[in-house]
DNA sequence: CGAGCTTGTTGACAGAGCGCCAACAGTGAT
DNA sequence: ATCACTGTTGGCGCTCTGTCAACAAGCTCG
């Protein structure tokens, strides 16, 4: 603020390049594409390597547009995140009305069809793609997390007010989860039906011996 | 503070800033003293938040000279993550004779060991805080993960040359132990008793009914 | 014991990325 | 057609990083 205070005539010769692409937009458009291009870069290149002016030049815009619409670039890139691991729910009502083993079955299934749909994208925001650390970040991934780890309690018919104990438990198991499906679509080191083996009966041991024990 | 500026006032005139830290160490002595700065400060902070400036200043020497000793800031981390992740071999001579199941307890009790040890800096290192998804850092934590999931092999009498979908699945293994210490120590979901009795009765369910699958 | 050399160390420079702001220019209402 | 509204732009200042020539501390040689 100190230096600029000459409001006006910047001047003279300065004649402003014919700006063609300053077609306007509704703000909800306008918003929704930029967050498109910064899903796509974010999913391609961890978080330090993407710049806002890759986001604004891939999008056909001022770098200002991408703060006056998302303010930082922090917070865009939470923006990115919520979009990346918002999956559909799980249509817990579908599941099989078996026992734990075809349930279990059911629930892996489901999970491995939604990750390998998303992919490079999904492991990229799961992993919080140079962002790991960061409070907010942590907490939007951590978020989402909750929320597949409740949708495991429920499918093993734990979901009924589960202790914090239960609930740690239940996220440890997502985090192996998304562990395993790394080894699957990103290293190559397994095939789907080992990743599937090992985690359905993964989760029936942890259901049998280990969920019992939580208080 | 630890930098303490004012000199004695030498001479008058001269507008250098009278540099009295000047004083001369061994190259390996220097390198290691930043270093351990760096070590403390990464574990701390995520590594955006982390200025070479921040290192430097901590590290009573001009930032210049962080650059001179490790080239990039980048590189810097690299070596904190090396440090942090270097884990005191398992003494796996020292395992019991008895079977699968005394083996598991006695190599999860010493992987407890290892992380509530280094606690928080070995936390920020293993989830590569805030650099996740740079093609050198995850590979600096993917060799130490494989470490890990060597000696799980090991100790469970697989280690004997095991095939690329067996060490996947050790791999997935050890990122839930790694998820579930987090569970522990960070958000204090859990009681190490409990987490004990997870990764126990999780590991002997895929050591007879998991691994027997991988070719 | 002083001159000179080696090299650890410093401060400054240039480039890049980010947040911010005032002016510009489409778009609809009067 | 004029005017107000607001989406949009380009540039300014700041911080952080990597590089480099100059400085000086400590050792060696005469």
């Amino acid at each position: 603020m100190s230096s600029a205070g000459t409001p006006p005539a910047p001047a003279a010769g300065a004649l402003r390049p014919p700006v063609i692409r300053g077609r306007r937009l509704e703000p909800d458009a306008r918003r929704e594409q930029i967050l498109s291009v910064a899903v796509r870069l974010f999913g391609e290149r961890p978080y330090p390597e993407v710049s806002t002016t890759d986001v604004a030049r891939d999008a056909g815009v001022a770098r200002g547009l991408v703060n006056h619409y998302f303010g930082t670039k922090k917070e865009l890139y939470l923006e990115v995140v919520r979009v990346m691991l918002t999956v559909p729910e799980v249509a817990l009502s579908l599941l099989p009305d078996g026992g734990p083993a075809e349930r279990a079955d059911a629930i892996v299934g489901w999970f491995l069809d939604v990750v390998s749909r998303h992919s490079t994208s999904w492991l990229a925001a799961i992993t919080a793609g140079g962002m790991a650390g960061d409070p907010d970040v942590d907490q939007v991934i951590a978020e989402a997390v909750d929320v597949a780890a409740d949708s495991i309690l429920t499918a093993t018919g734990l979901g009924a007010d589960p202790g914090e104990a239960l609930r740690g438990m239940a996220r440890a198991y997502v985090g192996m989860a998304t562990c395993t499906a790394r080894e699957w679509l990103q290293r190559g080191a397994l095939t789907r039906e080992q990743v599937h083996t090992l985690l359905t009966t993964t989760l029936l041991a942890m259901v049998e011996k280990v969920f019992p024990q939580a208080t």
